[in-house]
DNA sequence: TTGTAACCGTTGCATCTGAAACAATCAAGT
DNA sequence: ACTTGATTGTTTCAGATGCAACGGTTACAA
């Protein structure tokens, strides 16, 4: 068993480091287009599922409230979400992308695919590893 | 090859999330004392090499120098840091643990290698793929 | 029906964050 | 010596963040 501890060997600190690293590398497709990592995640759900909740978004993604609400605004003050009323229930709202903001997001969702791919080919056959091992790690925490 | 975009098997996606899930598993650690996560990464830092400057700890943790100074300021004021002189150079600081910022880093540093026991033992025999893996990433990003 | 609790989304507020500007210092060439 | 450019760390400022409180709505049981 190890002694001395290294924080270069901490897990938590390695998969924030990695995190940090390949985010960084993708950030500039959405902040391209004047849209946070929030408001392109959204768009990212929203394109995939047609139409959700915010709430809805919130618990897939593991993000605050607060910060669904306002990435739905500035998604919507940009003209590429638009709000719907949900039958039967007039405290949701059912969110879904304009014709611009599916257009943008095929755009954004195209060199997300490329951007993965690289990823993925660089990373070998541990790519499936890794994968597997992140949905184990997210799940854990899904349970609390 | 995958023709529609999927947020949930986008690696960078996964990768937030699972840092996001087992720091917040970890972060009690360190908000017990009042610290930062930025705070305690400084600390442990230091506690591990004995003394670093400002941008030294930036460059190993990818951390903005504007983070790793206020930290630094945090750090000195709770009595867990001392700066001093870097002999040749009046630009630099050499920061080092005062002996109670050692005591308690050794303190956290015991909760940090029994979290990590914890996480390794619980993925097995992935946790050293999924640690090469996160390192080879790093890196790539470190050469830029 | 009425009361209570839960839920949804927004806002206020204090804090955290990073980009840019800044002063001080050093390095290197002229 | 002097100029130019790079480096180090701090501060400023605008934006992002999360917690708590809030109004409006729904579910459900008394």
């Amino acid at each position: 068993m190890r002694q001395t501890f290294d924080l270069s060997q901490f897990l938590p600190y390695l998969l924030n480091q990695a995190a940090k690293a390949t985010s960084l590398a993708f950030q500039d497709s959405y902040r391209d287009h004047g849209m946070t990592r929030t408001e392109w995640r959204v768009m990212a759900n929203l394109g995939a599922q047609g139409s959700l909740t915010a709430s809805e978004i919130g618990r897939i993604t593991f993000t605050d409230k607060t910060k669904v609400s306002r990435a739905v605004q500035a998604l919507e003050a940009a003209g590429w979400l638009r709000r719907g009323a949900v039958e039967r229930d007039r405290r949701r709202e059912n969110l879904s992308l304009t014709d611009a903001g599916r257009i943008l997001c095929r755009q954004i969702e195209h060199r997300a695919l490329d951007f993965d791919a690289a990823l993925r080919a660089d990373l070998g056959v541990d790519a499936a590893v890794l994968e597997a091992v992140l949905r184990r790690l997210i799940a854990k925490a899904q349970v609390r």
